[in-house]
DNA sequence: GTGTGTGCAAAAGGTTTGCAAGAAA
DNA sequence: TTTCTTGCAAACCTTTTGCACACAC
């Protein structure tokens, strides 16, 4: 269980300040063992829940993509609906279940990253994303 | 180059009727060599350019949500702003320049289709796709 | 006090829907 | 004539923006 002042040291190293806000999403998001795979509003709901209070829709999105750009956080792209997130920030692929619609981490001892033989852009690589779709055997290929 | 009766017949195989509309967009999604990736405005676009005429928005997705669903054309997860489809629907990876939000398609000469090691998920596997993003060197990191 | 962050409401952008008119079968 | 399709506008949903107020420093 990370202390609030651990949060608060993060926050300002970044260049952000400690708001309470910022405070309450932070207990969200990294007070925890497991990796959070999340859409806005699953953000957004978890804190009206668990903390029993409500911060702006605006604010979580600021504070998300303030997390995003320092790095604290991974936005992945699985469908078109909505962005998900990642707490998980190292390079890692995906599992998508498409009978639940659940994001699962997938490790390198499951999957290797690829390796490009050429890189025909002249542009230097960012990422490389592996994103394994599953479904029950009876299920339509999206 | 195609010919109209050929889209007639595949559309009427596939339970579509021919209408103007539908083979208006077979005619600019399938009359080609290269494959074609594109998001609806693009094809709007596309359409009121090459043909010198209009086709009702909710009409292009109907359409090309019919001719998805009927494995004529692949959507592609990019980013979460809008939906881009592929002409080609055989499994295959991709490019994404963050600088221009160019998608191309990337083969298997290029980057092999890693092997997933262990299958956690108990289900069967229904794709693995990989998408590289490339951006010029200054340019932030998404 | 100065500058940054918050929160509301309004706007924006992509996508879907309801429904009346039109076209295909 | 029956059913499917089109097209418009309105609705919808996620995300962004403008601006006044509040808070951190």
């Amino acid at each position: 269980m990370l202390k609030n002042a651990v949060f608060v040291d993060k926050l300002r190293s970044s260049g952000l300040r400690p708001t309470k806000q910022r405070l309450k999403i932070c207990d969200v998001l990294f007070n925890r063992n497991d990796t959070f795979h999340f859409t806005i509003t699953d953000l957004a709901k978890k804190i009206s829940d668990q903390l029993n209070e409500k911060i702006s829709l605006a604010t979580v999105y600021n504070t998300v993509h303030a997390f995003k750009n320092k790095g604290y956080l991974k936005e992945i792209s699985i469908n078109n609906d909505k962005s998900y997130f990642d707490t998980n920030v190292m390079s890692h692929h995906h599992f998508f279940d498409e009978d639940t619609n659940e994001l699962t981490d997938c490790n390198h001892e499951i999957i290797e990253t690829p390796k490009v033989k050429k890189n025909i852009s002249g542009k230097k690589i960012k990422s490389i994303e592996v994103l394994i779709r599953v479904a029950t055997d009876n299920q339509n290929q999206k």
